[in-house]
DNA sequence: TACAAATGATTTGAGTTCAAATTATATGGT
DNA sequence: ACCATATAATTTGAACTCAAATCATTTGTA
């Protein structure tokens, strides 16, 4: 079945799009595991960690970072804040901006929680030469950028890594 | 702190749920923009290729065909039944079984549907070179495959190894 | 100054996703 | 035959996701 044509390959694209659908599954399981063990979920979790690798932040920013839309992330900070972890509060110079730190309680739910992705996964992930390890990274970002990701601020993430 | 060597590589972790992220949202943007084009989702799309390619098909299969839960896969099936593109029907046989096909109106809808993943993504993968194309494949593969085997089965994953 | 355009956050509406519980049917063991 | 277990589909409940519309505020311009 080894046909290798130059142009279009609709059976490539297709295992692309296989092999996302798979990835994205996988991912959605181990979330709702891990909702279920710490009473977080994995967005909610990237946003707390990205509140506090960031100090207070605005929503726009928080949004960015994390790869989603403002309405989105909207929704997730109303939980958040909801179970007391964050606390939002409008900027007093520009009123439109509204900022979110982490409470005490954000700490030390942040501090108990697990690793996010799949302990076996950061298990085998880890044990794979470094060089392949790249090569992996460098695969994923190459899908996303292709994808039309690209809109964001695209810098920082090919450190010495170039595809 | 030098870290080179201990193993983990928080790191790196970091980087691939960064980049699944960014590709899920880019998949996610892009399915809403097919919707609005062809009034059928991403998925709807996906589930409707895969009963014409399996012809009558239990739901069953068509969920590990898709890489979807049964609970997902009923409820597009649903959409797709309220459409009328698909028909559902018990097998005499073994009742629990539901049989779906596609409805004539499910082929045309079919045939004028667009590609699954973004024009611009299919012209840019496309021109990779095929060793380029066949690298990526693999690195999402083994990226699913290493996420997805969880195999569930008993991965406590409570040490507070935290991230 | 007044008013339009831009910006930041939020709400609304529709869809997807999963686990767990439920219903219906089949199969195997006693 | 009878009942326990297994299997297939479905329902229920809770989150996530986005675009588009909306509200509030700021900035730029006539």
């Amino acid at each position: 079945m080894s046909e290798t044509e130059s142009g279009r390959n609709p059976a490539q694209i297709k295992e692309v799009l296989r092999a996302i659908r798979r990835i994205t599954r996988a991912v959605d399981i181990q979330s709702k595991q891990v909702t279920k063990a710490v009473g977080l979920t994995v967005p909610q979790l990237v946003i707390l960690q990205a509140i506090r690798d960031n100090g207070p932040v605005t929503s726009k920013r928080l949004a960015e970072e994390a790869s989603l839309s403002p309405a989105t992330l909207v929704t997730i900070l109303d939980k958040l804040e909801g179970k007391g972890l964050v606390e939002r509060r409008r900027d007093s110079r520009d009123r439109r901006a509204v900022y979110s730190r982490l409470t005490a309680a954000g700490e030390t739910a942040l501090n108990g929680a697990p690793p996010l992705l799949h302990a076996a996964f950061s298990t085998r992930f880890s044990s794979l030469p470094p060089e392949r390890q790249r090569e992996i990274i460098a695969a994923l970002g190459a899908v996303a950028e292709m994808l039309g990701t690209g809109r964001l601020d695209a810098a920082p993430v090919l450190d010495g890594a170039p595809l």
